[in-house]
Formats: structure tokens, sequence, C-alpha cells
DNA sequence: AGCTGAAGAAAGGTTTTGCG
DNA sequence: CGCAAAACCTTTCTTCAGCT
């Protein structure tokens, strides 16, 4: 700016209301863009999101047809493996998972296509909870509706439909016991997940700075500082890549799915 | 930047189930 | 049937995400 106005005057462009006038709009632009400057760079946040081999082994664990299903029942597995895609794929939080009802999902139809289009009910399940640590939506905020995809739709109703166990309460995810599931059930579930890793999946997640996971039955002996588990959060993080993915892909159903989509609550890395 | 509630870790317990 | 393992849960305490 300085440098600028000393070229006007040495050029010769010594009218001084001149130089004044291109002096003022220069100041407004630099105003102007002050305003947009690019945020400094935050420090390096770790990545929390997943290593794609480990996604890829997740989906064969949790898989209830898979040779490598470490849970013992068709129950049990496709109430994991729903559990587990919900994670993955809306990013939900370890709690609101077990909050959702049997009936979360929803349809209707646009009356303008006149096509259907489901979406899935993030609330709160009003009504009676036995749990001795209570699953809650963060804020008021938290409630919202996300969009599915018809593959999530099938899973589900899948689930509801044969595997689901019966239950006083409405809640989706039950345990043997006929109660809502426990918040620790979950991270018992991952932790049985995450030790049926192949060694390789392992490795690479100890490459990332966690610490040597076990084999499946034995607990952990390293002493080593670092996560041991997946957790429900992981795959939130993971979640947000796949996201924008799929609404990159879906084409022509992408206005409807970021209708739903909350903007407030759009996740953060 | 501080705060609040969810997530996570650890330890340890009971109930249920698959399978020999 | 019997038993070991799986499934599930409580309790306490610490850490962390993300809201305001």
């Amino acid at each position: 700016m300085r440098f600028v106005t000393d070229v006007l005057r040495h050029l010769g462009v010594d009218e001084a209301d001149e130089v004044q006038r291109l002096e003022a709009r220069l100041t407004r632009i630099e105003a102007l863009y002050s305003q947009i400057a690019p945020k400094k760079k935050k420090a390096a946040a770790p990545i929390r999101a997943l290593p794609a081999i480990v996604v890829e082994e997740l989906y064969e664990i949790f898989d209830p047809l898979s040779q490598r299903n470490p849970f013992k029942t068709v129950q049990i597995r496709s109430r994991n493996y729903l559990l587990f895609i919900l994670y993955l794929h809306l990013g939900l939080r370890r709690g609101e998972a077990l909050l959702l009802s049997a009936s979360a999902i929803r349809s209707d139809y646009d009356l303008i296509t006149g096509r259907e289009y489901r979406w899935i009910n993030v609330t709160t399940l009003e009504g009676e909870d036995p749990r001795y640590l209570q699953p809650a939506l963060k804020t008021e905020q938290s409630q919202r509706q996300l969009p599915v995809t018809p593959e999530l739709v099938a899973l589900f109703d899948n689930y509801v439909g044969n595997y689901r166990i019966h239950s006083k309460y409405g809640h989706l995810f039950i345990s043997q016991k006929k109660t809502p599931l426990a918040l620790q059930t979950v991270n018992d579930i991952f932790n049985v997940a995450t030790t049926s890793l192949s060694p390789a999946a392992k490795a690479a997640l100890e490459v990332r700075g966690w610490a040597k996971i076990p084999a499946r039955g034995k607990g952990s002996q390293d002493e080593r500082e670092g996560k041991r588990w997946i957790s429900p959060h992981d795959l939130r993080h993971t979640a947000a890549v796949l996201r924008l993915k799929r609404f990159v892909d879906s084409g022509d159903e992408m206005e409807k799915a970021i209708g739903k989509l909350d903007t407030r609550n759009n996740l953060s890395l």
C-alpha cells in the first residue's frame, strides 16, 4: 500500500486529489480483502478417520454371513451389523444410536417428483428407560433427520422384521435380556471387532500411534500409550468423509439430501 | 476460551448361551 | 447336562468434543 502510493507520486501523478482518490479506493479494497483472508491453519490435528484397510475389514467382520464374524447368533450379528453401519454411514454418536426407535425410519412422497424418499429420525425416545447410564442427545439441536439410502433401509427392515428381539421397550437396539442395549455394551462389541482385525490392519493402526492391539480373547499386556480399540467416535470421523462422497455420487437425490441435512449440525472433522 | 455433557477407560460383576 | 465363553451390565473416574 505504502509502496503503491509512493510509485504513483514518483510517476508524477501529482495532482493531489487524483492520488488521494486512488489511495482511498485502494484502502477500501484492502479493507475488503482483509475480511476474506484465509483463516490461519490450525496446528495439524491428528487424523481420526480410520485407514481404508481397517474400514474394509470391519465390513467383513460385521457382515452377518462372514466367516470372520466373531459374534455367535444371527440375531446379534444382524443387530451389530446395523449398529456398525449406522455409525459408519450416518456418523451417529454412540448414545444417539441407542436412543433410536424401532420405527425410526420414515418415508414420505415427494409431491413434485412423485417419488418416495426415506429418512431416519434422530431424536429422544420417550418412555421408560431402565439403563444405568441414560443416553441423551447432546443438545436440543442434535435432533435431526438424516437421509438414508435404499441399502440402509433394507438392512434396517431386515433386522427389525426378522431378528430384533421382541421387547416391551421401543428401542431399535435391544440386548438378549430384552432391554435397551447399554452404552458399555457398544464398546464391548467394538472391542471384539477390533481384536478380530488382521495383523496387517492392526499394524496400520499402530503406525498411526495406536497401542498394540491384542489378539482375540487376550487382554492387552502392552503398556504402550495410545488407543487400543476402535470406538463409535472413530467411525463418526470416518463417516464425515464417506458422507460427502455419497452425496456427490447420488446425483439427482442431492437436493433432497441437502434439504434433510441440518446445516447447523454438519460434522466437523 | 471456558464449560458441560458425552465419550472413554478400567475394573469387576452377573446372566445367558453355544457346544462338547 | 454342565461348563466355559460370550454377552451384558454397573460403578467410578478421566478425557474430550464441540457448544456458546
